[in-house]
DNA sequence: CTAAACTGTGTATAAAGTACACAGAAATAA
DNA sequence: TTATTTCTGTGTACTTTATACACAGTTTAG
């Protein structure tokens, strides 16, 4: 902390420097059902509490930078898509210092990224919706404003990150909204919905191995 | 910047403190157009360009309460409503220091607040939407993102925070309307679809002072 | 008192969303 | 190889929501 005077930002007050942090709710699609990253905290506080990946922002990095830094850290997770979601500023919200967090999203498939605890984490592993339990710091109502803007996200512009392969089945994408909402589509009206947005095409494959025989489709 | 082990974050990194600033879009109606707060900066960097009023966030305090306090300062604006936007983190986004900032918009009567500028700043002004100077630092961007988060905002909530009077006509409220987002609506449809939302009462007075004797209405 | 300007209202049409059922294709089991 | 099971793929009627549009009534200004 340090007095700077009239140059350390746009309309000057005495200058206070204070560590922040990132945090990242990370969703993958695994099982047909949306799945959240959390991981496990070895030390104090919050010994043996669940929370979400996060970490202190590198010096000469954005924000961005230092999520990707973080997760990649904790569990190889690279370049990824991410989403701004808010800020944290509670003064009492690190029982030990102060930190102010800001907190992203991002979308990735489990199956491409081993995790590996690291760095202070015990255990690490990815969680359905319906079995959450309660997360250290403030990091419960972290999730649920992520979760919602995801929702948001979902319903405006058609988002679906890395959450799925290259080319998917209408209905793997159905389940992945309706994992991701939290409810059931009728099957031509999504079709109807999706298809009108002009933003997939069909391949000439049909996925194997699943009665019916569904074509493939991928994003334009 | 000094290395704090373990402690400073949920999952730790080598801490970095950095400063944070708020920065604020002020949102007023005034003859019947939105305008925004400006404040012309005295001293360098980016001495006499125009910019939002913003500020360092103070030590003990959130960034809602920071935001308050850098406005109060500078126009006597108090206690207003807030809404965060988003961070901006770009390494090179100050000229001589590093500064992550966090926006917020704020939703005021102009009539309500003389504005004095104070601080290093020069001048202070409300500016229409259509007379806008460049701004100073990255400012333009902020206020591009702020602007579209108060017209996402406007059309799913009906937010109209302390923009109009405690009671007010239809047409004064459709002409915020108007003005916030950019397009003329059909009176007709417009008061349907804002009464059948609920939250608005006739009282049963109507405006004097104007052709047709509009009644004037309040929130519910 | 008259003219000008604004308010207040309903209906017809178009667009979007919702509900719903059966035939065809591929895998599986006999 | 055939029969059975399970999933895919599709159209239409209906409901709800959004859009287009005109005239009579009230108040101020002259």
């Amino acid at each position: 902390m340090s007095k700077l005077g009239p140059l350390d930002t746009a309309v000057s007050l005495n200058s206070y420097e204070c560590t922040i942090a990132v945090e990242c709710c990370v969703f993958g699609f695994q099982d047909n059902k949306l799945k959240i990253l959390l991981v496990k905290r070895s030390i104090e506080p919050f010994k043996d509490h669940w929370m979400l990946p996060g970490g202190a922002m590198g010096e000469g990095k954005t924000l961005s930078q230092s999520v990707n830094n973080v997760l990649d850290n904790l569990t190889g997770i690279k370049k990824i898509v991410l989403e701004q979601v808010a800020s944290y500023s509670d003064v009492e919200r690190h029982p030990v210092k102060r930190v102010v967090s800001i907190s992203f999203y991002a979308l990735v498939k489990p199956e491409n990224y081993p995790v590996i605890p690291k760095n202070y984490i015990s255990e690490i592993k990815w969680y359905g919706l319906d079995e959450l339990p309660n997360l250290g710091f403030d990091h419960d109502q972290l999730l649920e404003d992520a979760l919602r803007k995801l929702r948001e996200n979902l319903k405006e512009h058609l988002v679906f990150g890395e959450l799925l392969p290259d080319q998917f089945t209408l209905t793997e994408l159905q389940e992945l909204y309706e994992s991701i909402l939290g409810e059931k589509f009728d099957r031509r009206n999504f079709r109807k919905k999706i298809l009108q947005m002009g933003i997939l095409e069909p391949t000439n494959q049909k996925k194997l191995g699943v009665k019916g025989g569904p074509v493939l489709y991928r994003r334009t």
